[in-house]
DNA sequence: TCAATCGCTACTGAATTTATAGCATGAAGA
DNA sequence: TCTTCATGCTATAAATTCAGTAGCGATTGA
């Protein structure tokens, strides 16, 4: 009676927005190309597990509409939990997390490049 | 007299959307995290220099909307230029590209995770 | 019972993305 | 010159997503 229309969580091997193909990578891009998406997960690894409120101050104070949504992602996606001490991630997605540690490294790097190219 | 609001584009060292710190990934994320950002990256380094609708139809045939937005964007960031041979990865977007590779790998290893994992 | 915290939903309006059509420019040919 | 074609890109409107705010039901503790 109350079909909920669930959104489809992108996973690899299935089409997502934006390509067919179901190339794992797109599913990837797909999922964290959401407005806060790597956000979340870069907090949940730094700060460890913490309560959905705590992760709501963590990110700004984004609305809990977004924070919830991005959450159930990650779980369908395998990359974070919901326990005992709060939400955390899961082993994939520390390892995800451990690939975006260099993106950290870079964006520094980034930054000093764009100060010296442009003057304004 | 036609100032066209012209949106505040990412940048290390200035608030974003969602992050007021300026932190560098903070921008890079936001940057990032926008529907086809790292699609457009992806597919300019694996097609090379291409035109717009080259482009457009490697990434399944996106809006020119949204891809010139993007692109807007990552010309901008420094990223991605617009000469001769049509738009094409600058340095700075083959060391982020070179970034986004480890999780192309990834992602394969993730779909085999979800797979053995979920049953549905 | 009261207050405080938890995860989370409802609702509304704003912003972003999509889809589609089509324009202006320039090169190449007839 | 007059098409024809490809280029980059804009205009417009509809659909989707996101943000901001209020607040609910459950739980915990005083």
């Amino acid at each position: 009676m109350n079909e909920k229309k669930t959104k489809p969580i992108p996973r690899p091997g299935q089409p997502v927005r934006g390509s067919k193909t179901g190339e794992p990578i797109m599913a990837l891009f797909d999922l964290m190309g959401r407005r806060w998406a790597m956000g979340i997960l870069w907090a949940l690894n730094k700060q460890g597990p913490s309560t959905f409120r705590e992760l709501q101050a963590y990110c700004d104070g984004l609305s809990p509409t977004v924070l919830n949504t991005r959450l159930k992602e990650l779980r369908a996606a395998g990359l974070v939990d919901h326990g005992e001490c709060g939400y955390q991630a899961l082993p994939l997605g520390k390892e995800l997390f451990e690939l975006l540690v260099p993106m950290g490294r870079w964006a520094v790097q980034w930054g000093k490049a764009l100060e010296s190219t442009k003057t304004d």
